[in-house]
DNA sequence: GATGAATGAGGGTTCATTCAT
DNA sequence: GATGAATGAACCCTCATTCAT
């Protein structure tokens, strides 16, 4: 993970990787199918933890502050894991990939955390009616990638609670009823 | 310039750029001292267009509008150079490619754009006091760069003018005084 | 080190050597770092041999006849690697390679045998104490070369016996107080 | 012929010749058929010019005086075209080479200056009657280029009239009757 | 369960040569 | 007589993948 994140995926050999994870290369191909295939189980194992902590960021809050509390999250998230992040940024929006499949299907399942914030505070009046339920919640997803990675790659002197007021200050105007 | 942009830098060969250009592989090293650099040209030709079309929206305009035309451009540009825009969402903010230093002088000539019409507002007072050029700047283009691109990837079927509409009229809230 | 002794260092293909070989051409690159290396292990091997067959020859000897001992090792090994020779003789006075540095080392080692072995005699005073051990030394050593490999090349009819008469009978009396 | 000397023949490119020349890559083809050609003919005059000053130094000498006065010319020869003189060194003794047919040609027209010379001294019994001329001729010829080069080479701060001292000396020596 | 030597397809790059102008 | 853009074969090298041990 720390290779690939750091390199990229084509930069980073299979020896690399064996040799960082202290075994032969055979036996990275004795645990996994392939590059691709180790790959894949590297985003899912990296997305899937970003999108338990948007479930437990959640728990159990109304949903303005349930949308404040993916905010910070999503940006603790990219402040602890920079590398995967860039990565993140660097591939979701890719075509042609041969991860894209799986790599579809985890943006899924961690925006439909967001989305069932957003649906829920919708349904109980305390979003606007007329948000549209998907866009807003991959919309939110994006932005905050590409504003927090911009700020750690371009002005990494500023520290990230800016980034944090300034995205919750826009979240929260437009998410005023 | 299709091709790259469509599969990657990577995954584009010499060959295939060959193939495409109608010409032989030698003549392609004739034209361009490497791969690498024929990739930053068309990095360079890619910016410099966009940057050119944020010239021409500005110019004459109040800060305002500016602003709103800026936004317009950027999307027009990314409707129109699609391939192109998601090579730049991949490639804009990773670390460690040979070309990085390139594009982040691109970057800046592009955004210097945004950063003028900014300073210009703030300066008369058309724009918020406090708000930081250069961050309002940078974020402005990758906001637009992110929900656009992940418009035509995730929801290809909704019209651009939705994201112009929704990327405007958030603009506008963030820019009252 | 047929190949390359046979056809020269650039005339030779990697393919060559693989296929030569037996193996794949990866498999040239899994054992040696490059053709450079390759090539550098080469001149290490074989020039190794000819200072193991120096030492050897003069194991024991008192100066006089060690200095023919060594004219003999010489030819002999002149003979016995003839293509190798023929690589000596052509890479050792070039400038601007890329194994100079190796070859000066692999040159003064074997040089350094015949040196010790003028040293001794005009220790003991059975060479001439004005001889210039340095010059003479290496002198020796590539006069026994291109004499021996002209006469393999050019008059390859004539038993190498007449250029090893030839040679003693000169060094003799050089060599004489 | 200053590229070729001193980086070699294939490490001198047919553009780099062009350049030097201050003329476009075609015309070099246009006055040479091929890089082979244009090297023979390199070849040519550097021989050439050794073998003209072979004649001039032997022109009326007796036998003995002759020899010494070819040994010489050819350490001239060698210190003012230093790199040309590597050049031949390298190519001399090597078969396999396209050039190898010219070069022998060359070298036995040079040559056959030093043999006139040694044919007329055995024959006025100026010189040893046993003496081979071919074998003489070529040795001597042979050894001044190895010798010489190798002082350049390895041990440039020696003034090169030591050079010809100790050749001349050893010529002398073979050459008694 | 683990290894690492071996593979070979494929990539970027060079450069002698050609030929229309 | 001279040019230089264009060529394409050939080169060195990389690396994901395999398989006998």
């Amino acid at each position: 993970m720390e290779l690939i994140a750091e390199q990229g995926y084509s930069a980073t050999t299979v020896d690399d990787i064996a040799a960082r994870a202290g075994v032969a290369k055979g036996t990275v191909y004795y645990n996994f199918q392939s590059k691709t295939v180790l790959f894949e189980e590297l985003l899912r194992h990296g997305i899937g933890l970003l999108t338990a902590e948007f479930r437990a960021a959640v728990a159990g809050l109304p949903p303005r502050e349930a949308l404040a509390a993916l905010v910070r999250a999503e940006l603790e998230y990219i402040r602890r894991y920079r590398a995967f992040a860039q990565l993140l940024l660097s591939e979701m929006w890719r075509t042609n990939r041969e991860w894209q499949q799986t790599l579809r299907l985890l943006r899924g399942e961690a925006i439909e955390v967001i989305a069932e914030t957003v649906r829920a505070g919708v349904a109980s009046g305390d979003l606007p009616a007329d948000l549209d339920v998907r866009t807003a919640s991959s919309a939110l997803f994006g932005v905050g990638l590409v504003v927090a990675v911009d700020w750690l790659v371009f002005q990494p002197e500023r520290p990230l609670e800016d980034v944090e007021d300034a995205l919750l200050s826009i979240v929260r105007r437009v998410a005023e009823v």
